[in-house]
DNA sequence: CCCCGGCGTAACGCAGTGTTTACGCTCCGG
DNA sequence: CCGGAGCGTAAACACTGCGTTACGCCGGGG
């Protein structure tokens, strides 16, 4: 399993790698859905027909749909969630805040197969959707939707964390910059995480003490500047700026595109 | 153009000096200036039709459209762009490959208006698109994925302050004017902060130090205005007026439609 | 026991910021 | 028309906060 995950981030890296003419693009989408082959998609809901409809056509794209019902809960955690319902957008709206509130899918993105007559729903519903698609799809606009979401969340599976040129696997604690692997200790990669999992967020010294050091903890502000500079250095001066400091206020991860 | 809108600006400090009873002549120039005040997208391309329609439409969402051809700079740089071809995928691409390129607008979001027999130009280019929309598109569509897209990049949510053409997001201590981010020191945000969290109120120069420098700072009142004017000076000739002289009073940041 | 990696603390210098001062302009009342 | 109060502006000055380095403690493994 982590052996296929390399496999796939290694061949994608290289189809992006390359620009292409219209040839090139087939081979492209192509060279993804066999590199994807193993990235599950949840599709819940209780319209059977778009469920089965999605089925076939994520199949086709490469990816591995996983079926869930509205009431039964999702077998596995896949890396994203379309969401298809027939009885309304109000029943959108009960799934996704119920997978939102449940353990485990809190960070879970979440794609909405939405009729246009029901748009009006998003508004102030944001927090609850990160991408949707307009019914009826169109099988291209939800393979290109959801490539660019799992670009934008930077999360390539549950336990990969993606920002820019870093790459932290929270379940094995391997840290990856450029593809070089980077070795870290404790503290650099808990200080690191917590600031790469909300990147742009500035988090004070005071945050970053009681959230890595623990709330009990009572020792000068100094250690966290000297951890940082650790980090920064272990980055290497191209990306000594991934971690930016704001002055009187603390320190935050960049805002970097994927 | 240029007349109209320097027009617009001074009927709105009128308006917003006073509290003013106004006449019809008068509500029509404050409804034109309210659309100044309203966030700009740029919309840009070859395609005349389409174009027209973006401008209609987006009007009608409280947007400001704002045209441009493909071989001509845009006039401003607005906080996002539409990318609307009609010679096909290529001269979309071009266009994005451009404006990425060009000083002030690396960071500019991204909209492809896309036909789907054109969405496999998508694959790979992902880093020239953050948000595309199918041809032909839904006005509720367009709005949904523009507010998608503000709280994505930051630009607006719960942690944002928006006043007119100045968004503040306290979450990661960016400050934008139209789109641009400003550089603010420590001191410049905090008093900006204050006084864009009560438009309209007046501040004297003891309830500032008192509320941005701490209740036991000692110091001269003109401290205040030192700061004020650094803030007014990177605000820039157009918005300086944002923040305004109560003489003998103190200062308030102006009402503004947000 | 010693060695060494991981971590916390202290000290120092510099760049960036905040503060003070001085001067000129504008507004307004006499 | 004059004078003063209030404010804008620029520049000099003072100092804080951060980067950086060095050092010492602690715990685990050889």
């Amino acid at each position: 399993m982590l052996v296929e995950a390399t496999v796939s981030v290694q061949v994608l890296d290289e189809v992006v790698g390359m620009g292409s003419p219209m040839g090139g693009a087939v081979r492209v989408l192509e060279a993804e859905a066999i590199a994807r082959r193993a990235e599950q998609v949840l599709v819940v809901g209780d319209d059977e027909d778009l469920r089965s409809r999605l089925a076939a056509d994520l199949t086709v794209l490469g990816y591995r749909p996983v079926l869930a019902g509205i009431r039964e809960p999702p077998p596995s955690t896949p890396p994203v969630a379309l969401l298809a319902a027939a009885t309304g957008p109000k029943e959108t709206i009960r799934m996704a805040e119920e997978l939102r509130s449940a353990e485990g899918f809190r960070h879970l993105p979440l794609v909405w197969l939405v009729d246009p007559m029901d748009l009006w729903v998003l508004a102030g519903r944001e927090h609850l959707c990160d991408e949707f698609v307009r019914l009826p799809y169109v099988a291209e606009e939800l393979a290109a939707r959801l490539r660019l979401l799992s670009l934008k969340t930077g999360r390539d599976g549950p336990d990969v964390i993606r920002r820019g040129p870093l790459r932290l696997n929270t379940a094995t604690h391997l840290v990856m910059m450029d593809g070089r692997s980077l070795d870290l200790t404790y503290m650099e990669y808990e200080l690191l995480k917590l600031l790469a999992t909300s990147p742009g967020r500035v988090f004070t010294r005071e945050d970053i003490l009681a959230r890595v050091w623990g709330y009990d903890y009572f020792g000068g502000m100094r250690t966290v500047d000297v951890h940082v500079r650790r980090l920064r250095a272990k980055f290497g001066p191209d990306h000594a700026s991934l971690i930016q400091t704001i002055r009187s206020v603390g320190y935050r991860f960049a805002q970097v595109r994927s």
